[in-house]
DNA sequence: CGCACACCTGAGAGCGCTACCACCACAAAC
DNA sequence: GTTTGTGGTGGTAGCGCTCTCAGGTGTGCG
């Protein structure tokens, strides 16, 4: 601020002006070992007098530490990447990262590639990763260097700590809610089928069907509204008797919605539909979507704080899904 | 890969490995400088079969080059951050960023805040920003040594290039097809009025209103579902012979259509309604949504592209808007 | 033969910071 | 008086890398 040159100010200039060595301005600034309040007081005046603010790059260099968190989303393709719920993630990790000086990368991760693991454990300017719709394999192809800097979002494993949402749990209460507005042949339009955490719901689905006597009804999805428009589509044209569709992610359900209507039929008379996610836009469907919550930004936010932190966490952490009764149910 | 220790493989190791210099290492991996064929392979080699990645946290600090792209999103609060739009920015410029070994940080930057700003011009681990529906004031507050380190994503100045929709080419559109459907008494619900990007479809619908000899009917809303309902329900309420609604975005225009069928009006039966932006839900809302694109992503694409290049951009790079007709209107 | 001009290489000086270590002053304990 | 802290301080060795510079070796040309 003050310099009449344009070099950005340094330690140095900071401990020169305060008249200490650079050590106990690093001191002082870093917050750590010993100074006298007079020390302390200079120093504080001298960098914000000047202006000074520390490098991060520095800092992390001499530290050992990494600057950047690597958001790893797992997939057939790298289409992966364009999906809303990545979108939450990288945006809510980022603004966790922000303070501490980290910044967010948003890498494909291709279902079959240690290679790229591998790579993220070495590189040493990363101070963590944050796998993203993984499976077992990838996950058991961590690399030892990443063991404690990386966590899991979806699928866990004994090495990997996850963060999820109770898959099994919205599902449950969406379902039991199809049930209890009287719905009795129920399909269901699943997530990708290589996903496990997915594969959860589809296991609760499985289960409550079976012991409430009802038939089994899949129809594969990949989260997409496109994909759940064809989804339905399908199920009706296999079971024409179908009253509900539960479908795994609200852009499904509004896609299976959008398909219905095309058909001429009435959402939810003839058929009722429930989601998963609560998505903004699920309150001002037409209708409105019942669904179950998926708290995307707080999982991401715990997932990435639990990285820059490096403490410990317990393998798995599920974050509680609640109904939302809306209208298409 | 090789090593028993954990230790992380330096360039040192590389250069030893193969017998050369660290200079020579160096310049082989950076490509640049003279390097023989023979040392260019033993360098190369030694590389991969240690399992070499270059530190970028190192580099970045001898070049005085950044390691983080910092996205700051204007606004009266911090929920700001919490719009879709601005998960799809920070997740497209991370996708770009990945590669270059750059992290994205995003920042609520209060709308009185130069101070903030002047923070990120002296931070030397910042090596770009992204000012996002920014202002004036915060614009002109941009410090010299953030000039060419700045891109705005919205709002322009000449002392900051901006990208952007062609925000009235798309209102544009998108009215014209409800003038053409026969819709003569258009309101609007607008976005913040503070911010100027949205004051240019604000503007494009005066214009062509007074033009076509319309009435001029403007209620303020914020870009929200939520507030976008009750901003239709008090555009009927003050002018009852409202026929179509033109919403500043999509989200907007999805709570706009979900009020009036909450209110018993039919969409575009009684009431047209058209929006801006294009996202994946309109396409499956009931009615599916007119509207007009907003290639969000490649503009974030742009500008990252652009920051990391540091090579001077035109003053204003506009991404055109095509309107997408579909059942609303 | 000498000179210019390629091509190629290694030594080494930092980038800005942290943290280890040695040191000093002074007070309390022996 | 000596020992043992304990608060406070500065010197300085790096973290891993890039890039300048000085110094090679070879080839073409006057």
């Amino acid at each position: 601020m003050e310099t009449p040159t344009s070099r950005p100010v340094t330690l140095d200039d900071v401990a020169r002006a305060a008249g200490v060595s650079r050590a106990t301005a690093s001191r002082v600034l870093g917050g750590y070992g010993f100074a006298s309040v007079d020390a302390r007081e200079r120093v504080g005046a001298a960098a914000d007098r000047l202006g000074y603010v520390p490098n991060i790059t520095a800092r992390a260099l001499v530290r050992g530490a990494g600057v950047r968190l690597v958001v790893a989303v797992s997939g057939t393709d790298a289409t992966v990447l364009d999906d809303p719920y990545v979108d939450r993630l990288v945006s809510a990790a980022a603004r966790v990262c922000a303070p501490h000086g980290v910044g967010v990368a948003l890498e494909w991760l291709p279902l079959d590639a240690p290679a790229g693991l591998r790579r993220l454990g070495d590189d040493r300017s990363v101070c963590g990763v944050l796998l993203v719709n993984t499976t077992a394999p990838v996950l058991d192809a961590v690399p030892a260097g990443l063991r404690g800097r990386v966590v899991s979002i979806g699928t866990g494993s004994p090495a990997v700590p996850s963060f999820d949402v109770d898959n099994a749990g919205g599902a449950d209460a969406v379902l039991r809610h199809l049930h209890a507005g009287g719905r009795r042949r129920i399909a269901m339009v699943t997530g990708p089928r290589w996903l496990s955490c997915a594969e959860r719901s589809v296991t609760a689905y499985q289960e409550l069907m079976r012991a409430a006597g009802l038939p089994v009804r899949l129809v594969t999805g990949d989260f997409t509204a496109a994909r759940g428009g064809r989804a339905a589509l399908e199920a009706l044209t296999r079971w024409p008797d179908t009253d509900a569709i539960y479908a795994a992610s609200d852009a499904t359900a509004l896609g299976v919605i959008a398909a219905l209507r095309g058909r001429g039929i009435r959402v939810p008379h003839d058929v009722a539909v429930g989601g998963f996610d609560d998505i903004p836009y699920a309150a001002v469907s037409s209708p409105a979507l019942t669904t179950a919550t998926h708290p995307v930004a707080r999982i991401a936010t715990a997932a990435a704080t639990a990285v820059l932190d490096g403490r410990p966490v317990p393998p798995v952490t599920a974050f509680p899904s609640t109904l939302v009764a809306r209208e298409s149910a």
